[in-house]
DNA sequence: ATTATCTATAGATCTATAGATAATGC
DNA sequence: ATTATCTATAGATCTATAGATAATGC
């Protein structure tokens, strides 16, 4: 039954994947650990050698999917000319609203992070400071100040668009929010903050 | 044991209020029915005298804290000049951030709503509605369309700064995301959208 | 007689641990 | 020999139900 040090750290680093997924997806409170290491392909009981305990896990989960999903969010600045149109575009699509497993840790899981303090509200906390760093880059304004709350805004407006697109039952309703805070968000007005 | 029918209906009644609270503060999945009815005084199997299920009651709880908050905001327009400067000053409070149990239910329960899926999104749903047609009348802009991009993109932001505000672990971080959110979303450019 | 609530419990699920197993790594 | 994983289980908690109790409402 045992496996190479090489084959536990891939299922150490796999439980962590997993777990980022199906937390964004049912809440830190929605899914157990045994249901967790099945979908890992593994038994509940060895979860206990990789964590000392599940929120041990919600908190590396959560910093693993913040550092992923900036990642991503650089790689789509770098590639386009007008990176906040661009990035604010993609953000607010209905391929990402419907896909919360494999979308933004802050719309998914800012609310549980809140919740579940200690480690995982750590993690959430130092994971955000990225995202604000590059909206920073990207923002128009006059002065530093103005484009550091421009980036606050901007962030905020974001990623409550995506949760009310996902929370909403109407899908035109939910179309409607995605598309205004396009508009809003995606080409403000440089003298907005 | 027995109470009078209007004994019940109050009993009935602290049960949703008792769960609109605990559910904001805890999440759908953080709180159980047993805990529930003995914060309402009550012993967890009357619950099923009630309501037929948990979700049932997810689902009243969730529309009557978005309707008891909806009529909040129109309290708060109907007393100033500038409502939406004010109603969005009170939302983006240190105050309101401390108190998810008594505060917004869209910032509160949007992403519960969105996993718990069946009656309490659509009661989430049609519970949001007030609130868009609230902002709708507030917000400045051209034309009718405008402001009600502007309403939904106000909207978004507001929630997504109350979420954020409470996730993070730093305060300073925190206060600086409500007041970049004030900022930007309580006195809009009238030419944003 | 009806019924709102209570006590007690069924059956499922949750986190976590103990001890066995079997393959790795010295 | 060490250790990653497995099986099995403890003990707590979860939703929901059954049946008893006692006060209301006819």
């Amino acid at each position: 039954m045992r496996v190479s040090k090489e084959q536990a750290a891939e299922n150490r680093r796999r439980i962590v994947e997993v777990a980022g997924a199906l937390f964004r997806e049912r809440g830190f409170n929605g899914i157990g650990v045994a249901d967790l290491m099945k979908e890992a392909g593994l038994t509940h009981g060895g979860f206990y050698g990789h964590f000392a305990s599940k929120d041990d896990l919600a908190a590396e989960a959560c910093a693993g999917a913040m550092a992923a999903s900036a990642q991503r969010w650089e790689g789509r600045v770098v590639a386009g000319d007008d990176g906040l149109s661009a990035l604010v575009t993609a953000y607010l699509t209905p391929a990402h609203r419907d896909n919360p497993a494999g979308g933004c840790p802050i719309a998914a899981l800012g609310v549980d992070a809140a919740r579940q303090g200690g480690t995982a509200r750590r993690a959430f906390t130092a994971g955000l400071r990225p995202f604000i760093e590059l909206l920073d880059r990207l923002v128009p304004g006059r002065s530093a100040a103005a484009r550091r709350k421009a980036a606050l805004a901007t962030l905020s407006g974001m990623v409550g668009a995506l949760i009310l697109a996902r929370a909403v039952d109407d899908p035109a309703l939910s179309e409607e929010i995605l598309d205004a805070a396009r508009t809003a968000f995606a080409a403000p007005d440089a003298d907005r903050a």
